[in-house]
DNA sequence: TTTTGTGCAAAAGGTTTGCATACGA
DNA sequence: TCGTATGCAAACCTTTTGCACAAAA
């Protein structure tokens, strides 16, 4: 998805320095095509890096994040989850395991004038939510 | 919205004790149709009966949002909001000024057999954002 | 050299939990 | 009376922050 070249541009065009931290975070989620939680990523991140911090972490994932290079999301108050999928999508939540997955995007309605009351609408943003199809699976079996 | 009577009898109904905690909890999000924290919520109980705990607003809170009697919404990690709301809508963040606001429901787009693969979808919850009619004349100004 | 990021530890929210007591059914 | 909810305080989890040091530009 990313090879070290693309990162590094990437960091240029953003005006974000090129720390190692930062690039480790970036590949790691490049790497792994999921969502992730800031933790899960520390321990990734320090596991190849003993010396790299929680607190790094939390930074470089909010700089990624304002950057538009990594996208976020949280749902029910539970950690933020990250990932590198910049495709415009949607999300799904399983009812039961909790899971969360990317979904087709698709559009928005039209608001009428009327609907709009004012507001100047920038982003939609969807969660479907039931239950995935391993928990369907393993509910009929 | 509520008066005592249903409030109680939805208690009732839902085979919830009608402690005064709980009672005046819904009390207090009928008659504030705004978004509210359970701090915020936590904060009216505990004025009018001072012996209110922090911890049994928080029960309450997740106990009559399981029942259905209230809904709960949390966005970008922050304190969860809370509001009696029960008819179907969706919500509106404000860039600027975070303000939550309800817009009137509209559908679901119907999925094809391949975007479901294999999902059981059971809601759709929208988050549109922007900036919202108060900020929106601010900046005209 | 100048800025910005990092590491560490501590603190700050928000929320949950264990346990003894109180209260609704 | 019986079982569940409450109050309190402590614990928990996620995230942010202050400060001295290190590393990019």
């Amino acid at each position: 998805m990313f090879n070290r070249e693309e990162i590094l541009q990437a960091f240029e065009e953003k005006g974000l320095r090129a720390t190692s931290q930062r690039y480790c975070i970036m590949e790691y989620l490049a790497r792994r095509p999921v969502h992730l939680t800031a933790d899960e990523i520390f321990r990734a991140v320090n596991r190849s890096d003993p010396r790299a911090s929680r607190a790094t972490v939390y930074n470089s994932l909010n700089a990624l994040s304002e950057a538009g290079l990594v996208r976020d999301i949280s749902v029910d108050g539970k950690a933020t989850l990250f990932d590198s999928n910049l495709r415009r999508h949607h999300h799904f939540v399983c009812d039961l395991c909790a899971a969360v997955e990317d979904v087709e995007w698709f559009e928005s309605p039209r608001f009428s004038r009327a609907e709009l009351a004012g507001r100047r609408i920038r982003e939609f943003e969807v969660v479907l939510r039931g239950t995935c199809k391993k928990c369907n699976s393993k509910a009929t079996v």
